[in-house]
DNA sequence: ATAATGACGTCGG
DNA sequence: TCCGACGCCATTA
């Protein structure tokens, strides 16, 4: 398989894997992906998810400060509406206490 | 092989 | 709380 010619590196791949499982309502950091894989670093999670988030719940993957992913504000701030993820008073930034996932099942 | 790039994180002011 | 400087590290050029 590959992407219209592009080959997906293999840390990409598995980050993509990680984020297509956070639950509706809950989020990771770019860094808590990296943490979570044991490779990579918060910089590689954002390389991935510029260039292959589309694929997956992207707007669940953000900031270590709760802000939504650059350039996507309004959309992301929509989806968390939607899916009831807990914001925090102003309404721009997600609660990490609340919303944060830990990786493990529900 | 070397240098540049980037949807980040932490810290100091 | 906001902002800039610096560190990090796989992927690309």
């Amino acid at each position: 398989m590959t992407d219209g010619g592009l080959e997906i590196p293999d840390l990409a791949s598995a980050v993509l894997d990680v984020v297509d499982r956070i639950p509706p309502g809950k989020v990771m950091t770019y860094g808590d992906v990296a943490e979570y894989l044991g490779r990579g670093g918060p910089r590689q999670v954002g390389t991935v998810m510029a260039r292959w988030g589309a694929a997956v719940p992207w707007w669940r993957v953000l900031k270590a400060d709760g802000s939504p992913p650059p350039g996507h504000e309004e959309r992301a701030l929509r989806k968390y509406r939607a899916e009831r993820t807990p914001l925090r008073p102003g309404g721009t930034r997600v609660d990490l206490r609340q919303a944060r996932w830990d990786g493990r099942p529900e």
